[in-house]
DNA sequence: GATAACCTACCTACTGATAGGTAGAATCCA
DNA sequence: TGGATTCTACCTATCAGTAGGTAGGTTATC
């Protein structure tokens, strides 16, 4: 709402992004927006709270770049091409990898509150490639829809890694690119 | 050496596939091994002298259970089988994902020295990975052996990241099996 | 005059790291 | 052989710095 707030998320998701929930700390968020530690914790009460927030605003901002259902006209083709392009403007806009994704790597020591936003965000995105996958095939012409949706992702996710460790996008493009083409063959 | 000096570096390990690089501490890794805080700094100065020891021995461990090249006798279906399998292993015997993907999602924050272990291990998977894919075809009937490696590699990352998410294998299981097919089918 | 937004000042707990010491085993040398 | 020395593996105690979080005061806005 305010400017501050949202400066603050801003600012949370960036360091979230780069080094994970223990990544980050109110002190720093404070130093980068201009305020004090003590006024972060006047917007959000605790870790958990702004983790949380910025992770639903992650997945909110990640879908509404997707759309929330996979739209009606496009082929299959150029829905996975979409989906594979927010994953590389992901990237590209921040040189950074999915929030999800890095949480999900310290998952055993997240609040119960943020490990369950990130598994819905992890199957939101199965949910989306596989009516992705299936659509416009009444008949079996394409299945394991839902497991070629999960490798897609996996193989995303893990390309984000790869590119942001290497700060490379290159990797994102290449693995994007096999995984598509692995999604529609059989 | 040491037993306690391997005990140190089993808990290490443990504990940052569990929460990363700051999901860790020299207390923690004492309290578990039975010492104190200081002795761990005996057998390790720094925590990056720890982190990049741990690393080593994780992507040598890792290659041993790979075997240091592929077998020259496999199949390329024989082989990826195999190197799926020492992913699907190493989660099944932690219920964690692998270290050196968990440390990538960290990356910014990491020091250099750990930095370019993680990249060399990255580099040493996607060599193993083209060379299996290639065996056994002078032909060009495995094109693009070099991308196809990068697809299985970033998937399997990915599944691990999931998998430890969810606590499920499944995940491991079902991406190996399409990533496997994706990379040898064209 | 409320309410929101921010501050100073502080707390407890923990971080990686160091100083300095001790018990005991190994090594050296007359 | 036996005393002196040195090394290993730990200890206690402490450091400065930072973590998340809180109490209570100030300022600005409606």
């Amino acid at each position: 709402m305010t400017d501050t707030r949202s400066k603050i998320l801003s600012v949370a998701e960036r360091m979230a992004r780069s080094g994970g929930y223990n990544g980050f700390s109110f002190r720093e968020i404070a130093t980068s927006v201009g305020i004090k530690s003590a006024s972060v914790h006047h917007h959000f009460p605790t870790k958990e709270n702004l983790t949380l927030e910025v992770a639903r605003l992650y997945e909110e901002s990640f879908f509404a770049a997707l759309g929330e259902f996979a739209p009606p006209g496009g082929t299959p083709e150029s829905q996975l091409r979409h989906y594979c392009d927010v994953f590389k403007n992901a990237f590209e806009s921040s040189g950074r990898a999915c929030l999800c994704g890095v949480l999900s790597n310290e998952a055993e020591q997240l609040p119960q509150s943020v490990r369950e936003v990130i598994a819905g965000f992890v199957s939101a995105n199965i949910s989306w490639l596989e009516q992705a996958i299936k659509q416009g095939s009444a008949d079996s012409g394409y299945d394991n829809a839902r497991e070629k949706a999960e490798l897609v992702y996996c193989a995303l996710e893990g390309a984000m890694g790869v590119a942001a460790l290497k700060q490379d996008i290159g990797w994102i493009t290449r693995v994007s690119k096999h995984a598509r083409h692995a999604a529609l063959m059989d």
